[in-house]
RNA sequence: GGGCCGGUAGCUCAGUGGUAGAGCAGGGGUCUUUUAAACCCUUGGUCGCGGGUUCGAACCCCGCCCGGCUCACCA
């Protein structure tokens, strides 16, 4: 990964001290009309949104564009995650977010930049995720120097968690970014100025922590984690004196709970990749080093007097620098609880990825607004089959269909910036005409033995599928397939019953169950007359010739055939479901279920 | 304790000043090939509570109640 791209200025401190006051226009910075809508706005912010006289129009405008409409000159997006362990789905909430934000701005003819960051020179604090031995050997190490799990070709700890796991899925959603690793970017000295800078202005830094957070920092400290050169831990160093070069630092065995320092003391020149800036600081100065204008991030960060705003703090006061634009996004919960891998909560996110096609995941967090907590509990649930019967219904509208119900604002945009494929809003609109086949249809399909697909669906859309089409059709089949292995609730299953389910035949019909009987009798007609009973059409017709004999209605016939095999009261096409099944099964289970006594008369 | 989000039909949710909506579920009906089908009709709501602004409030303002998440140690 070539770093830095030619195209982004990087402002030095000392550049950038002098440069916002007089010289604004120079540099990417966020230019503001009004308040942003969105993200931690007090009550006055948004009032004062009301006044500006665009502001009825503009609050109908999808979120993206109205921030896209707010900014002026090239923008640099970016954001980063620090890679302690498995990435879940809401994770994928600030990069979809990010990506639809580039992509606004890009719609308007600005020069955008996209980029995404590893935190990986942090230090390693998840013990779950190490084996017992590791924990003591690699808790407060930075992750780029943690290895991999057991059987991971990956360099690194960071690097198979977010490299191989998390970044595959970033390409599967039409994600795109400039990915940088901070352990590659302090070794070029580029972050060397912003340290010195941070060091020389430790005292203000310390105040300012007070001031914003009310977080007292131990005397001494210094805004600087050096990574020991006795144990390699940067967790656990404290730093508490600066002579301009060096600093001293100590490596302590009960700085924090959750690992312990090897007792080293040491003086270093923290620069060059010997140590890092505290989480806050760096933050801070990677906005300065990289130019960034628009940089979202999650509620735990932005809340108030929290890490984000004391990052802006200090990017104001320390390396005198208009922070980015934010946009806080609330996360992604399971059944209204947050998600936790360690309590099986909340899948990963490239396991979701495989199972849900990239259009309908981007829909999942395109759909509320950035600062709407989404509830998406897809174990046992159908919610799967509604996000996927809600994005047909945002497609057809798109395409110009009347659907029912009521629509979000700018519909067509949402559509837009769902789509994996980063094309042309009239290429989006091409794709939302496309046939598409409703889910849950599919799930009943997909459950019978020996059925094509794609015969299926062309029948049912009345010509042959083009080529997005049948490649939509396979990525949902695909998606049903793993619905109904992982998630699908029991009534969406079909399956034949090994007994018969006595509870719901006992509530047909005398006329039902004779029915019953006389369609035995005649599949044993049909069998010893040598009639062929091997395709579904065949039995179709046999329950169509007998349900008219009977002078029975077909949908009470069906429904008694769902009663007696399935024990549900509607299935699959009932001729295709009987072809699967031995003959003699059949009818045994025909007239065992005949011979029930009824309740009803 | 601070912050953010939510509370609208049985369920899931849309709807940001102009007669309360959709899907599913429930009830009824149509269809001689049925698909959690389709189509038609239908039941169901003090829009969390109380004030205020307005000719008019689910929507704006103030104050509460409830639920969830989050921060206050680290990132």
């Amino acid at each position: 990964m070539p770093w830095p791209p030619r195209s982004i200025a990087c402002d030095s401190p000392k550049s950038s001290a002098r440069s916002p006051a007089t010289t604004p226009s120079s540099w990417p910075s966020p230019t503001r009309r009004g308040s942003a809508p969105y993200g931690h706005a007090s009550r006055q912010s948004r009032r004062a949104t009301r006044r500006i006289p665009t502001g009825a129009r503009i609050r109908t405008m999808y979120w993206a564009d109205e921030l896209a409409a707010r900014v002026s000159g090239p923008q640099v997006v970016n954001d980063s995650k620090t890679p302690s362990g498995t990435v879940h789905v809401g994770s994928l909430r600030g990069p979809v977010i990010h990506d639809a934000i580039t992509r606004a701005l890009r719609a308007r003819g600005i020069p955008v930049e996209f980029r995404y960051g590893v935190e990986d020179l942090d230090a390693m604090d998840a013990q779950a995720l190490l084996t017992p031995d590791a924990v003591e050997r690699y808790m407060g190490v930075p992750l780029s120097r943690v290895p991999a799990p057991e059987g991971s070709d990956a360099p690194n700890y960071a690097r198979h968690f977010v490299g191989t796991l998390f970044f595959p899925t970033f390409a599967r959603l039409g994600i795109r970014p400039e990915f940088y690793w901070l352990s590659e970017i302090y070794p070029t000295g580029k972050m060397d100025p912003f340290i010195r800078t941070a060091l020389d202005k430790a005292q203000l830094i310390r105040d300012l922590y007070v001031r914003v957070s009310n977080v007292e920092r131990p005397s001494g400290w210094l805004p600087i984690q050096v990574i020991c050169e006795a144990c390699g831990r940067i967790g656990t160093t404290l730093a508490d004196d600066w002579d301009g070069s060096t600093v001293h630092y100590r490596c302590l065995p009960d700085y924090v709970t959750w690992a312990k320092g090897c007792g080293h003391e040491g003086r270093i020149a923290p620069f060059g990749g010997a140590a890092k800036m505290p989480f806050n600081v760096e933050w801070a100065a990677k906005w300065s080093l990289m130019g960034i204008t628009i940089e979202g991030c999650g509620k735990d960060l932005a809340t108030k007097g929290g890490s984000r705003d004391r990052s802006e703090a200090i990017s104001r006061e320390i390396f005198d620098r208009e922070p980015p634009i934010n946009v806080m996004y609330e996360f992604l919960n399971v059944g209204g609880k947050k998600m936790s891998t360690s309590k099986g909560r909340g899948a990963a996110a490239h396991a979701v990825a495989a199972s849900i096609p990239g259009d309908v995941l981007r829909f999942l967090f395109l759909r509320p607004r950035p600062n709407q907590a989404i509830d998406f509990d897809p174990a046992g649930t159908d919610a799967i089959p509604r996000l996927h019967d809600e994005y047909d219904r945002i497609s057809a509208a798109t395409a110009g269909a009347t659907v029912r119900g009521e629509l979000p604002a700018d519909h067509d945009r949402l559509h837009f910036y769902s789509q994996v494929a980063d094309g042309s809003a009239e290429a989006a609109k091409v794709t939302a005409a496309a046939w598409r086949p409703a889910f849950g249809q599919l799930a009943l399909l997909l459950q019978l033995p020996g059925v094509d697909a794609t015969a299926r669906a062309a029948a049912e859309k009345g010509t042959p599928l083009t080529a997005p089409e049948q490649a939509e059709l396979t990525e949902r089949v695909d998606a049903v397939t793993h619905w109904l292995a992982d998630y699908a609730p029991d009534e969406a299953k079909i399956a034949v019953r090994d007994e018969l389910p006595v509870d719901l035949v006992a509530q047909l019909s005398g006329e039902e169950r004779a029915w019953l009987l006389n369609l035995a009798d005649r599949v044993d007609a049909a069998r010893a007359a040598g009639t062929p009973l091997e395709t579904g059409e065949a039995w179709q017709g046999l329950i169509f010739s007998a349900a008219k004999e009977g002078g029975l209605q077909p949908v009470r016939a069906f429904a008694s055939l769902y009663a007696a095999f399935l024990g549900r009261t509607n299935g699959p096409r009932a001729g295709w479901l009987l072809a699967a099944l031995a003959p003699s099964f059949i009818t045994e289970r025909l007239r065992s279920a005949a011979a029930v006594a009824g309740v009803a008369a």
